[in-house]
DNA sequence: AGTTTTCCCTGCCCGC
DNA sequence: TGCGGGCAGGGAAAAC
């Protein structure tokens, strides 16, 4: 499931293959893919040309010529291929792009779930998940004092909160137990009561970890697979996610595997514990 | 207003 | 073998 360090490695390789191509037109096949009826979207893309694929959050933004961007979130399984065109249409390609030179980007997804939202340049912020995303993972974006303010603020759950996009964009359920587990927090430690100590190690693991899953282009857990159509390097690194009754790889304690929020959530009982203001 | 639940989809796996 | 049921999950919308 694409979490931001997949989105940009996505990002990545549609740069290197499709920025710069000319669409010649575009095929929607399956409608609620779209924000537009199909033919004002098809339409409005006909002839241009595809300049820059920029990244917020697991938002991909396609910059069209003319001032258009197409919104683009693979959710679970959504992915770009790009193939010959004469190539077999897959049951799962849900809107092909026809291009000049005779290649076809195709986006493909099993679920249906992901969606292409046509919006003017700019105006990403009508796009529902957009409008009140929360600042980049990063360094520079993810500052120590917006996470202690925005911690401070809130009973939730540790884990519900960091699948919030509004508070910080881009980590999906994987990366969210793998960071707990490397801070050592409970999925289920309320927020407001995490300590100072915490939330700055819980930063800098968030930081790190995005970073180096983009490095290693990113996690591959059931079909997803980048542009080029590689498996990312990243599961290989898991330390917790989908270990469920294997030992832990810093105590040996079995992976104990919960539901939150309807999420399943990984974590060692033993490293992870929930603790209240009096502690630690 | 903040939080929780439901729903969208399909493939896969399990049990009968 | 085939079928039904349950599960997986990001995020928007509906329900609390």
């Amino acid at each position: 499931m694409p979490e931001l360090p997949e989105v940009e490695t996505v990002r990545r390789g549609l740069t290197q293959l499709v920025a710069g191509s000319q669409i010649k037109k575009v095929d929607v096949i399956y409608e609620k893919m779209i924000n537009l009826p199909k033919k004002p979207f098809e339409d409005a893309l006909r002839e241009k040309t595809i300049e820059a694929v920029d990244r917020r959050g697991k938002y991909l933004f396609i910059r069209i010529s003319g001032g258009l961007t197409i919104v683009s979130h693979l959710r679970m399984e959504g992915k770009y291929d790009v193939e010959p065109e004469g190539a077999p249409i897959g049951k799962h390609t849900h809107v092909i792009f026809h291009l000049a030179d005779g290649r076809q980007l195709r986006y493909n997804d099993t679920r249906k779930f992901g969606r292409m939202n046509l919006v003017h340049t700019g105006d990403e912020m009508s796009v529902a998940g957009l409008r009140n995303i929360g600042p980049e993972p990063t360094e520079r974006d993810l500052t120590v004092d917006y996470m202690q303010t925005i911690f401070a603020k809130s009973k939730k759950m540790i884990k519900p909160f960091l699948l919030d996009q509004s508070k910080i964009a881009g980590l999906g359920n994987i990366y969210a137990d793998e960071v707990l587990w490397l801070s050592k927090i409970h999925p289920e430690q309320p927020v407001n009561l995490l300590t100072l100590d915490e939330i700055k190690r819980l930063r800098m693991n968030i930081i790190t970890e995005i970073q180096k899953a983009i490095a290693g282009h990113g996690t591959t857990v059931h079909s997803y697979s980048n542009a080029y159509g590689e498996a990312g390097s990243f599961q290989n690194h898991l330390n917790v996610y989908g270990r469920t009754n294997k030992p832990c790889l810093r105590c040996g304690t079995p992976i104990v595997k919960i539901k939150l929020a309807q999420r399943g959530t990984h974590f060692c009982p033993q490293c992870q514990v929930i603790h209240g203001e009096e502690n630690e």
